[in-house]
DNA sequence: ATGGTGCGTTCGCAAAAAGAGAGCAAAAGC
DNA sequence: GCTTTTGCTCTCTTTTTGCGAACGCACCAT
């Protein structure tokens, strides 16, 4: 177990999200053993840490008085940590990493280049294998953590970070969209779309919010292919529909504006860091893992 | 659970005696778990925190570090603790406490003192028995924190708090003795000794030391009352041989002096408070407990 | 050399704590 | 009126933790 205590760590969860079940769907850890963890800790600490309403839990006063303690100490404990890694010496060492396919370009080669300015005696092996292959991976122990899409909920596996993706409109700057900071689904039967097909996964969670939704998507073509509806796009053959991640890149360089869409019932698109949880990780493989979670913190 | 991580407190412990085994008393748990709670911490963090050592464990510097933050969260905690008591409204609130009839004078009153100028809204009920009783009492739910002398270790109760009292010559300012700072034994055969008889605690341990160290203690008096020895040695009848907390109001108005007897066979005699440990304190016997513990922290 | 002592650590087993999952009543949104 | 969402409770299973005995090692006095 970590550092600090199952309360401590759930506390912050809950005041986090003002939940427990958004906390437990965070943690992976049923929502029950929350609720007794925080129920505990309010005895323990003889105050009221949450006031209970109907729409969820709320700081009290005591409450906030308690994370923002807890913010200093993570704050602590992080800073301890890379200190101690100096002081064992991260000049070198190796990690393993597995990757799907749809990071091969974007924000993660751009981590790692930086990654070998910084600190060059590292040396990261990264493999690109599909989702459902990563997790005996990893329990077999031939790579130190894995980024994964939508991870089905493993045993032996630990989510050390996740970020839901937000699934938009790519399109030219010169777009229309392009102008919105968010935009409605229907707006797919309005404008001539370019959608993923099978087997990527995107597919699902647009055919699952056609069916939901009961908008007739304009379809001018599909593709098993995030860079050919990229492609398409840019030539300006029309809209397409794809994760801000797999635009990443073309986005920051300003050649595609993304707008995400917001409907209640899409089906998040989590990408998940993922570590087998009885490996103790190496330094090399922990400072990557940290980098990768202040991207997540910084950059969505 | 309390708020910190196990592996936090237990290597707090370890940190400060230098030894899994000593940890271990305090703790009142098996070496075993701690060290299993040490070496499984050590991997998480993925540092050495201590050089094993044949006499034990030493701090590295990566757990000096470590030390350091936990000694400033433990403040926060602290310091958190009563802003959360004042919150709540420390006004007013009852207590009760158990004491061994050696503790109704000395520096309880004093501390109890103290606190009715500071927090006159709180009560503190006193009860004086002998130690075996106070853990059917305090489990019974009769009193919320006992005071005991070298408590044995009974599986309802959890020892907060304890403290070595150091057993030692009482003689008046003006005897030789008093100019020492520590004094050996044998020097029990060399002055007129006035020693605790049955059924007092301290009988027990004096008569070990003179077992084991084969000296002839000049006994020219014995008593059974902590009081009666002190007033013969005020009359100048004799050198006694009490516990500091025994002596401890005379020592503070300069009426009688306290010199500490250094031997390695002396079995420790400890002050300790303890709590039922399925029992929530209430607000006013935490603040109490805490008074006690910084008095602890700072006098001795 | 030789037992004795104190140390950290390991192992098997039992007890305690935590997690999972179904289900509850209450309140909000539709 | 209905579904959805909330915290919370209950029971069952899994995991963690504690305990106590043993082991290997280094030291120390005999």
């Amino acid at each position: 177990m970590p550092v600090f205590s199952r309360f401590l760590r759930y506390f912050m969860a809950v005041a986090q999200h003002g939940s427990i079940r958004k906390a437990s769907d965070e943690l992976h850890i049923a929502a029950s053993a929350i609720d007794r963890q925080v129920l505990q800790g309010e005895k323990i600490l003889g105050t009221q840490l949450f006031e209970r309403l109907p729409s969820g839990l709320r700081l009290t006063t005591a409450g906030e008085l308690l994370l923002t303690s807890c913010r200093r100490w993570s704050r602590d404990l992080n800073a301890l940590q890379t200190q101690l890694d100096n002081l064992k010496g991260l000049r070198q060492g190796s990690t393993d990493i597995l990757i799907p396919d749809a990071l091969t370009k974007g924000f993660l080669p751009t981590l790692l280049g930086k990654l070998r300015q910084t600190h060059p005696g590292i040396m990261v092996s990264v493999h690109v294998r599909k989702s459902h292959d990563m997790g005996e991976l990893l329990v077999k122990g031939h790579a130190d953590f894995a980024l994964m899409f939508n991870p089905g909920h493993m045993r032996e596996l630990t989510v050390r970070t996740h970020k839901e993706i937000p699934l938009g409109f790519v399109c030219l700057p010169s777009h229309e969209i392009a102008e919105m900071t968010e935009a409605r689904f229907s707006l797919a039967a309005e404008y001539p779309m370019i959608i993923p097909a099978p087997p990527l996964a995107l597919w699902r969670p647009i055919g699952v919010l056609e069916a939901e939704t009961g908008v007739k998507v304009a379809t001018v073509a599909k593709a098993d292919n995030i860079q050919m509806i990229k492609s398409m796009v840019l030539e300006g053959a029309g809209v397409g529909i794809l994760s801000y991640l797999d635009a990443y890149d073309e986005v920051q360089k300003g050649q595609l504006a993304f707008t995400p869409i917001t409907n209640r019932k899409l089906p998040p698109l989590t990408l998940a860091l993922c570590v087998d949880r009885s490996r103790q990780l190496s330094t090399a493989a922990r400072f990557i893992i940290t980098e990768i979670e202040n991207f997540f913190a910084e950059q969505f």
